[in-house]
This record gives C-alpha cells, sequence and structure tokens, in this order.
DNA sequence: CTAGGAGTTCGAGTCGGCTCTAGCTCAAGT
DNA sequence: ACTTGAGCTAGAGCCGACTCGAACTCCTAG
C-alpha cells in the first residue's frame, strides 16, 4: 500500500472519489482546471489532498450542469488569482446560473410536449387499436399543433 | 419569387421556419431523420410540406431535450414503419421522459450548490471585503462541505 | 528475481453533431 | 448576355470532451 501519511491520495483514489477517470484526471490538469498544482512524490506520481477532491467534485458538478471546460478554466484562474478576484468570480457564476435556469425552463417546454405525446399514444392504445383507417400514421403522428408548439 | 404553389416550402424556407441550417436540414435527411422523403422538382431541389416543417419542429424540440440524434432516427423509422408500432414509440418517449425528468433533478440539485456559492459571495462583496487574513483564497472556495455535496 | 499493478508522458483516435468547401446547376432579374 | 442568389452533391473539417495506445518507470508481493 501507499504510505497513508496524512491525507495524501494517488490518482486513483481521486478517481475514485469524483467519479472522474484517471485519464480525465490528467487531462483536465492539462487543461489548467486545478486551482492549486498538484505535488509529485519522487518518480513524478501526482499527489493529491482533500481540497483536490472538492475542487475536482465542484468541477465535476459545474459540468455536470452544462457549464464548458473554457469556463471553467476560467473560474479556476480567478480561484488562483486570490481573493479580489471574488466579484468576477461572482459574475461569472451568475451568468452561469442564468443559463442554467433557461435550459430548465426550456426542458420544462420539452417535457410538457412529451408528455402529451405520450398521453396520446397511451390513450390510442389503451382503449382502442381498432385497426380503423383513421391511425394509419399515428394517433398523433406529429401533434406539434399543440400549445406551447411555436 | 419560388412557384407560391399549395403549401410547398424550399429548404431555405424550412430554415427559416425551423430554426436549422440549410447543412443540416440536408444533414437529417441523410441522417434519416425526415419520417417521409423530400420530394424534388425537375431540377433537383428538395420541396417541403407544412408536415416536414411540424416533423423537424418536433425533431428540433427532442434534440433540445437531449435526444441523440440516434434515437430519433429510432422514432423516426418507428412513425415510418406504420400505425402499428405505437407500443414500441411509446416505450422510446418514455424512456425519453425519464431520462430527462433525471437530468432535471440533476439539475435542480447542481442549481442549490451553484446558487449556495452566489450568495456566498453577496453575502461576502456587499458586507465585508475587509481584507483579513481568513479570505485569503476566496469567501468559499471549495465549499463544497455542504449539504447535498456528496 | 520477477511478475503485476499502478503510475508516467506524449500524441493520436473517437464520437456526436454539426459546419463548411469546392465545383456545379438552375431560374430570375437588369 | 450576364450576374446574382439559392440549391445541389460529395466529402472534408471542426469543436468539445474525452479516451486510448505505446512505451516506459516504479514499487511491492510472492
Amino acid at each position: 500500500m501507499l504510505g497513508d501519511m496524512s491525507g495524501d491520495l494517488t490518482i486513483g483514489q481521486v478517481a475514485g472519489r469524483t467519479g472522474l477517470s484517471v485519464h480525465t484526471l490528467r487531462f483536465y490538469e492539462r487543461e489548467g482546471i486545478l486551482a492549486d498544482p498538484v505535488r509529485r512524490e519522487p518518480g513524478g506520481r501526482r499527489v493529491y489532498g482533500e481540497h483536490h477532491v472538492e475542487w475536482l467534485n465542484l468541477c465535476v458538478l459545474l459540468r455536470a450542469s452544462g457549464m464548458p471546460l473554457p469556463a471553467i478554466r476560467e473560474y479556476t484562474e480567478l480561484v488562483r488569482r486570490g481573493g479580489h478576484t471574488a466579484a468576477e468570480r461572482l459574475a461569472l457564476l451568475r451568468a452561469h446560473r442564468d443559463r442554467v435556469r433557461e435550459r430548465m425552463a426550456r426542458l420544462d417546454e420539452c417535457m410538457d410536449l412529451i408528455e402529451f405525446k405520450i398521453r396520446v399514444y397511451e390513450d390510442h392504445l389503451e382503449q382502442g387499436p381498432p385497426e380503423g383507417e383513421h391511425l394509419c400514421g399515428a394517433p398523433a403522428e406529429e401533434p406539434a399543433a399543440h400549445p406551447a408548439a411555436s
């Protein structure tokens, strides 16, 4: 086993704790996604600490919410440059929040139509597949003629 | 002007009405994303009808809700094969709906943390940037030590 | 002593989804 | 007659975000 000295972690352990692959961890590091540098043990292996894991989990969350890597890098750089960049970080986060909100709103709209179509199919299937001529194509093949389908 | 015969549309008009580019329209056609084939006028130009526009708008919506092109193609093929595939279409839509729901739930979680971080930065900025030692890095540089931060 | 497993670098490859280029044909307007 | 603009095809290129391969170095256990 690796020396379980203080809170040090190998890349594999960090992969385990973040859900990222070791490939991706090295990739993120090259991309400048780590706010403070990874130490190396003599021999060149990366040595991570808990703070790296926390930071990476934040990055995972930002990615999951759709923030592109360049934006994450930008944020990372602000953090690296110290506390006087707080206003810029706030602006970045707010911009991201707004974009996420928009995407969520859009998703809600999509859900409305998807659920509408599902309901139409359900009705059609459960109470009458009487192979009549009026369902040659589908019960509602293109029922975009629906509220909120611009 | 193009002969404004019945409801016929050029590719450019369809692009206008769907928000897709003409490139993307041809691409989608190659990808088998059109339930029924596009006619051609003598000379080879595509002739679309309103039903194409409706179908494409549905596709746009499915894309916007994260459905990958292969799944859309699959759905398209079911529609093409006729009304007896309704059950399969329903299954496909339900699966998609479930995935969208999951993504929305995940987004909600992300929003919680993003908004938490924003609040922390706001508080820090508005009521005291007194350059003390305790904000050397940030008010909450990695405050993933937060409810719902697994 | 040697085999295994985990680590390293660098660069190439993959995948999804477009996006664009080159070289061509039409049809209409001036 | 000629230019302009929209369309056509086939195929290449691009971008984002990984993902993998080759070739090598360690360390540890058997």
